[in-house]
RNA sequence: GUGGGCGUAGCUCAGUUGGCAGAGCGCCAGGUUGUGGUCCUGGAUGUCGGGGGUUCAAGUCCCCUCGCUCACCCCA
């Protein structure tokens, strides 16, 4: 083989790739029963406008983006992640001058350049949902209602949901100045040590024991948390509760953009090898404002579609995948004329609402026979010389193996009173 | 960017102290010239990831290289 799918790419192939269709989908439903509008962004931004909204401390933007010139001399950058973009169009379209909040929601590919690993992939696909404008605990609290909700429509039953908060431009500062504090008298290796001048908060993330063991007594955001942000995050919790939703208190909890904000919360699977979350978010009360927008106060999600996908097969939810009906009846023609007639049939049975296939390559009966066992199909129609100078078809069950023959003009009709 | 593991048929993988390139599944054909799934018989398909070296002889040993994969890092 001459070409292979670049590096840290893959392909869905049948019959998974239906899965993944039925995971957008399932993934949607609960947000688009909630009143969010589907959104559509271009693939590639302004490099800047990753930058300044996703933040320059960031790995995603130091090092995970794929940048390129293009031949305008623009900077362009496939998008990292979906929200900034979002934001971006709300603010292009002005869409923040109508009552707030704006619901929005996207499915689509996102590009990172890392390492490839099990659950982590170069390009990859997140479903997400984004309310923009509006400062209101029931907002977040919606927004991961919604998101539990796709995942138990799926069947997932592993999914927990960890919750934190990160307080806010009033109590940030002061709490990360103390963080700050505490991670300069540890024993820390020099990427980490920069990394406590840039963004402390995501030392709190290392998963390496020997930097763990060391933040065991570490300040929390919850012990520097104003008065505002306290009764904030209290409220998102009642409600969460008073739903019916499970979720863990996780202080440790911190998300890798800067424009996080109070609520952060991260849905994570044991399934997934290194990788545990399958979907996240939080709170971006500033984003709209870094990117040269006025202050909207908004939350959102980005849910992991390949993620979700692995959690699914870890539980066992893709089984059944292997046996799976193509279409409900395949024509087995026998002959040139018979093809030609058969052809006709087929189109004629897709328009009357039936799917249908047929043999093609000029295979012989026994050869067409087996594609109508492997197409799934409960008929097949057989058609030879015999028939066509009948004017009928053989319509054989493949499932008892009973076989009568019907007229030409009359099998549409048969067939879909028989699927209906 | 840093480590570990693995590269042999479409897929999953055997391949002994270096000695003719293999199996199962799948695919194709026939058994059955108008009937699939089960069964029987037969068939096709390989730069053994690539390059170099050692050797009478390399899938096997040595060096280099590329790819995949898992993990660190990071994140959905």
């Amino acid at each position: 083989m001459s070409f292979q799918a670049p590096k840290g790419t893959f392909d869905w192939i049948p019959p998974r790739s239906e899965r993944v269709l039925a995971v957008r989908e399932a993934l949607a439903a609960p947000v688009r029963r909630a009143g969010y509008g589907y959104v559509e962004t271009p693939v590639f931004e302004d490099t800047a406008l990753f930058v300044r909204g996703v933040g320059e401390s960031t790995d995603v933007v130091s090092k995970e983006m794929y940048t390129f010139t293009d031949k305008g001399g623009r900077s362009i950058t496939l998008r990292p992640e979906g929200t900034a973009s979002v934001v971006r169009a709300v603010l292009q379209h002005g869409l923040h001058n109508g009552q707030l909040p704006v619901k929005l929601w996207y499915s689509g590919s996102q590009f990172r350049y890392e390492r490839a690993q099990k659950g982590r992939y170069r390009h990859f696909w997140q479903v997400g949902a984004e309310a923009i404008g509006a400062e209101d605990p029931a907002l977040d609290a919606e927004l991961i209602l919604l998101a539990a909700d796709g995942y138990a429509a799926l069947g997932l039953t592993g999914v927990r949901l960890l919750l934190n908060t990160l307080g806010c431009k009033e109590c940030r500062p002061r709490y990360r100045a103390a963080l700050q504090e505490f991670l300069r008298g540890l024993d820390l290796d020099e990427p980490t040590r920069a990394r406590i001048e840039i963004n402390p908060l995501r030392v709190l993330d290392d998963k390496r024991p020997e930097v763990q063991a060391q933040l065991a007594g570490a300040p929390l955001v919850v012990d520097h948390l104003c008065e505002a942000c306290k009764a904030y995050h209290e409220e998102v919790r009642e409600l969460l509760t008073a739903a019916g939703a499970a979720f863990t208190d996780d202080p440790r909890l911190v998300r890798g953009l800067d424009y996080y904000t109070r609520t952060t919360f991260e849905f994570v699977h044991d399934g997934l090898g290194s990788q545990s979350a399958v979907g996240g978010g939080g709170r971006y009360d500033g984003l709209s404002e870094m990117i040269g927008g006025p202050a909207l106060p908004s939350v959102g999600w980005a849910l992991g579609v390949d993620r979700t996908l692995l959690a699914m097969e870890a539980e066992g939810l893709l089984a059944e995948e292997a046996i799976g009906e193509r279409v409900q009846v395949y024509g087995v023609p026998l002959g040139e004329e018979a093809r030609r007639r058969m052809f006709l049939l087929v189109t004629e049975l897709r328009r009357a609402g039936l799917t249908a296939d047929m043999s093609f390559g000029g295979k012989g009966l026994k050869g067409a026979m087996k594609g109508a066992g492997r197409s799934g199909a409960r008929y097949a129609l057989v058609l030879g010389e015999r028939d066509l100078a009948a004017q009928a078809v053989q319509l054989k069950d493949l499932t008892t193996a009973e076989q009568t023959e019907v007229p030409l003009a009359e099998v549409a009709d048969i067939l879909k009173g028989k699927f209906s």
